[in-house]
DNA sequence: ATTGATATTATGTATAGACATAATAATTTG
DNA sequence: CAAATTATTATGTCTATACATAATATCAAT
């Protein structure tokens, strides 16, 4: 009765977040088939699935044929971290970007990037450093698979950062991530003010076209740095 | 030509993004309206309507009214990363789940605290430790919200962890999520069989009922812990 | 030329109806 | 009784059509 007339299918599904929440319908509950709300919101069925599906895919629902759709038991947590493109990061921090190479070279991958580029031809090394208000922000170090992008031979990357050139020149279809909780090494500490062992956020990438590799990057950064975002709002 | 006879909507949103990574359509351009492309692939508008809004969700495509469709510039990260319920994430490692309350009480907040659960009122304050294989895997700093959680009070939490019984019984609507690396305290570096000062990955989860928090969680991860996530793919 | 009204256009959403599919329930068969 | 078969059911998806909405393009008036 609350929310009489329904204005679309988002207003159908504010009303069911909201019984979810109000444990009007509490985790494992099964909640009334797609018709049955059709009628009670006076809609179409397509519209009552457009609201549920898009739910289901935020994880609060699960739904299964014939079953039906039932409240998520764990209702937890699918965050969205929008992964920044660090100059856009810096940006969007109102603070001056800057960017410098510290190092470039060719060289042949030890044991354990040869596993992750899954090659042993010798690769693109590239080490920069991405400054906001002149303070080092994050350490890039980055390898190149040359096989897959011999283009960046040609390339100094003094000037625009391998993260863009990539992002913009380069096809891939997908991405590896992994965050973790790393301790600043020999050569690491001193760029960021630090003493070696300290505790530095660490996100390290894996870039694939199909099948083969593009780049490897290990990204550091400054101590205080933290990934923040929501779940629900 | 090559993907000719279209099965559904899913079989357009992965040609789309075919010609997206194959650079046929490269960051930044415009792309055949809905209908073109409903009269290129033998379907209805809607079909292909659900597939580009798909992509457009997944951050690939950028949709506006009248200005069309165009491939994003920066189709980079929107990263989905499921936060685990400890239990199952230690399960689905293989490992034996286990967990020890170590500490409960009622306490005031601290100003820090009574900031982050915008109360100074008497708190619940609950630690505890998630094994696996008898191993500690990940500290439990927790403190609840009593004005919003009294049931908190007649709980022991001895048996269940606060994690779950507050999953189950408690309302929310938003979780704000902060990951970051920190140094492990002295309190809890020799439960994790470390020295203090090193790195751990930690999640803080602040959890709020509209506008009334229900509990503060701060999650300290065993060295070696990494969150792995895909973007693509 | 600038402003303001109007037309155009691409996406956004809703609809009823239809059939597909997967999973459960009911029934028949060995 | 257990196993195999069939019926039923809720969701999944597609279609054709219609109208809504936002943003741009066009053109008229000042």
């Amino acid at each position: 009765m609350s929310t009489a007339q329904p204005a679309g299918w988002q207003a159908i599904q504010a009303e069911v977040l909201r019984r979810v929440h109000a444990r009007e319908w509490p985790p494992g509950h099964v909640i009334p088939g797609e018709i049955d709300l059709a009628v009670e919101f006076g809609c179409a069925r397509a519209t009552v699935n457009r609201a549920l599906q898009a739910l289901a895919d935020e994880g609060i629902l699960e739904r299964r044929r014939k079953a039906g759709t039932r409240v998520a038991k764990f209702p937890v947590g699918r965050a969205v971290l929008d992964i920044p493109v660090i100059r856009q990061d810096i940006k969007e921090r109102g603070l001056a970007y800057d960017y410098r190479l510290s190092h470039r070279s060719v060289a042949e991958p030890d044991v354990d990037l040869a596993a992750r580029l899954r090659t042993t031809k010798p690769a693109l090394h590239i080490r920069a450093v991405h400054l906001a208000d002149g303070i080092p922000f994050v350490l890039e170090d980055r390898w190149i698979n040359l096989q897959t992008v011999p283009q960046a031979k040609t390339q100094s990357f003094e000037d625009l950062s391998a993260n863009e050139w990539l992002l913009h020149t380069v096809p891939y279809t997908k991405i590896d991530v992994s965050l973790s909780a790393e301790a600043a090494s020999a050569e690491d500490a001193p760029l960021l003010g630090l003493a070696p062992g300290k505790p530095v956020f660490t996100i390290e990438r894996t870039t694939w076209d199909h099948v083969a590799s593009v780049t490897f990057v290990t990204l550091t950064y400054a101590p205080g740095f933290a990934l923040r975002t929501q779940i629900g709002g």
